[in-house]
RNA sequence: GGGGUGGUAGCUCAGUUGGUUAGAGCGCCUGCCUGUCACGUAGGAGGUCGCGGGUUCGAGUCCCGUCCAUCCCGCCA
């Protein structure tokens, strides 16, 4: 190819010059006497003119994104011809000659960006090599190239290596489903497609390397969602003789850097940080959107001798509350949008959901009736309630609570975001450390204690004596990064003794002893040969670049993502095997059962 | 596994209380047009109303089932 220029290159100062441009056509304005054509490539656009008999007939027959390569001479175009919304709009290149390298046939769907956007995503992603193409699909790949390109330059910068690890791995007991892979040459045995590097990159602390990072792909086989594929890229590191300190500063840097070089903006560090119980407290969730204050208050105290049993009874059980949000000028929600919220509230485990709307003055509620002059005094001025507001209530145990506000909140900002009485702006970013997660939590179908992230998370110093008389109150020296409501990644400083670990394993988790043996062994003896202390950290590198491109659905910065249900649209997988395949690998299929 | 929303032309959508031949814009095809840039303009083709069953004289419309998509819950150490 003899290209000469992009299609976002020319300006006037090169008029005269003779270029060849390659690239599609966009688009094709043919007025009879004269033809333009609109070339694009990656970069942008130009104008070619094709006149009478330079080839006009041609291009009259040119189908839109066929490829061409043009040659000609660059003009500038007169003042009333100029168009200001191309980078090109002062030039045009007058086309001498012109090569068709591939026509295109009729497309399925609109390629022009505003109109695209809306087609069934089903449909753009069996063609997208097509929905890609858009400038605005091109431009979220090369945001996420550029997002790349700068977090490895920050971490290349502070001495980290870039080591790849298997993503063939042994199949672990607890956690995320597994995509599991037959072993041809060990019949009848499995790899798993690792979840994460966690145990790979425990192990390289072990080996030395002090400093690791990869962009991992990581395998899940759990059920989909906007922000969730079965395959993603983890920017994964992990770091020896450090403390949670160090942690912060290095993932603020890069964060840092990150906003910098992809969006010229500067994000202020350090973050801050926010206990669980605290997040759990205000937000009534371990990652809060800290956009918005409706805050949740707690009433326990308010309802201890009240008449309305409800509240009365939560207030004076041991671990429950009464708690409440005002949902600020709410209170003109329909009845449909009230039982929905109402829903969710049940879907979290709660009995109905109370609530006061105050209209007119008036407040509306099914349980004022049974509430004293005094307490109403008392809601009024905690709640700060004012007329159009809406209050909802939660008397449960705090956890329940806790999360059954924490959603109502949610819902309630995206109800008034809806009416256009709350606006997130989209380019303020409230990065948030939640810390001080509990280790464990109780299970209580299988009635054990589980890890509330990895069995690997140490505790915190102070709390080690109580993992022997009070898991659940252990804290771990885990962290979690928010930002705006979405968990960017998560990790902690890891058990780096092998006897605490065994420990965890066997006494707290309750792992079986030849379980541990068979899963973890090598861990346990790889700690035995002088582990240093380490810890580390995964971001979820597809959602750090949603939250750069501002979208919700991490299957738009992928390049080829999955729908819903796990399958590529455009190669049509998963399919099926031939029956050869299948027998190399000694595997049987079944037939589902069918419902009787 | 569960809940919400949707499926009508290639695409985006409209389609009234069940009523005669299912429409619009864009795209596509055929003309005209020498300064357009979402070019304009005249004409034309294009439909298993997701699929199956039911109610009815009559179903895009009502009922039942089912498939697909999407958002959410469960799940995601």
């Amino acid at each position: 190819m003899n290209r000469t220029h992009t299609c976002n290159a020319l300006r006037p100062a090169d008029a005269g010059q003779t270029v060849t441009l390659v690239g599609w056509v966009d688009t094709k304005r043919d007025l009879g006497g004269v033809t333009f054509i609109d070339l694009r490539d990656r970069e942008g656009l130009t104008q070619v003119v094709f006149n009478p008999g330079a080839n006009q007939e041609v291009a009259q027959r040119l189908k839109t994104e066929s490829v061409i390569q043009i040659t000609g001479k660059v003009t500038a175009r007169s003042a009333e011809t100029v168009n200001p919304k191309l980078g090109t709009g002062a030039v045009e290149v007058l086309a001498a000659t012109i090569e068709v390298h591939n026509v295109c046939a009729d497309l399925p769907f609109p390629m022009d960006d505003d109109k695209a956007d809306k087609v069934n995503e089903d449909l753009r992603l069996e063609y997208r090599f097509l929905d890609l193409r858009r400038p605005r699909n091109i431009g979220l790949l090369k945001l996420r190239a550029k997002a790349a390109r700068a977090i490895r330059a920050e971490l290349d910068g502070q001495d980290f290596l870039e080591i790849e690890t298997p993503t063939l791995f042994k199949s672990t007991p607890e956690g995320a489903r597994e995509f599991l892979v037959p072993s041809r040459t060990n019949p009848g045995e499995f790899y798993a497609l690792t979840q994460s590097p966690q145990q790979y990159k425990q192990m390289l602390m072990v080996a030395g390397v002090e400093r690791y990072y990869q962009m991992a792909r990581c395998y899940r086989d759990e059920d989909l969602r906007a922000d969730r594929q079965p395959e993603f890229t983890q920017v994964d590191l992990e770091m020896s003789f450090i403390d949670r300190e160090d942690m912060y500063k290095l993932i603020e840097g890069i964060l840092k850097r990150t906003w910098k070089e992809t969006l010229g903006v500067d994000i202020p560090t350090p973050f801050p940080r926010m206990s669980y119980q605290e997040a759990m407290d205000r937000f009534g969730i371990d990652k809060p959107d800290t956009r918005f204050a409706m805050e949740i208050q707690d009433l326990t105290g308010l309802f201890k001798n009240s008449a309305f049993k409800v509240f009365q009874g939560a207030a004076n059980t041991p671990g429950s509350v009464v708690r409440a949000i005002n949902a600020k000028g709410l209170a003109d929600l329909t009845q449909g949008e009230l039982t929905n919220l109402e829903t969710i509230a049940k879907s979290q485990g709660a009995k109905g959901l109370a609530f006061i709307k105050v209209e007119g003055g008036e407040w509306k509620s099914p349980i004022t009736k049974f509430f004293s002059e005094e307490e109403k005094a008392a809601l009024k001025a905690t709640l700060k309630i004012e007329d159009g507001d809406i209050i909802f209530f939660a008397a449960a145990p705090w956890e329940q609570a806790s999360n059954v506000l924490g959603r109502i909140r949610l819902e309630s900002a995206a109800l008034l975001k809806a009416k256009g009485r709350l606006s997130l702006p989209t380019d303020q970013y409230n990065f948030l450390w939640v810390i001080e997660f509990p280790l464990m939590l109780w299970d209580e179908e299988e009635k054990r204690y589980l890890s509330a992230h990895h069995p690997f998370t140490a505790p915190v110093k102070e709390d080690e004596p109580l993992l022997a008389t009070d898991p659940a109150k252990v804290r771990g020296q885990h962290y979690d990064i928010v930002l705006n409501g979405v968990e960017l990644g998560g990790g902690s400083i890891r058990i780096h003794n092998p006897a605490v670990q065994k420990r965890v394993f066997e006494d707290i988790l309750k792992i079986p002893q030849d379980m541990v043996e068979s899963r973890f062994g090598y861990m346990l003896k790889a700690f035995a040969y002088g582990a240093p202390p380490h810890g580390g950290i995964a971001l979820g590198f597809d959602r750090v670049v949603a939250m750069l491109a501002g979208r919700s659905s991490i299957r738009d910065i992928l390049a080829f993502p999955k729908n819903q249900n796990g399958r590529d649209l455009m190669a049509d997988c998963p399919s099926p095997v031939t029956p050869k395949q299948l027998r190399d690998l000694r595997i049987r299929t079944v037939e589902e059962e069918k419902k009787a």
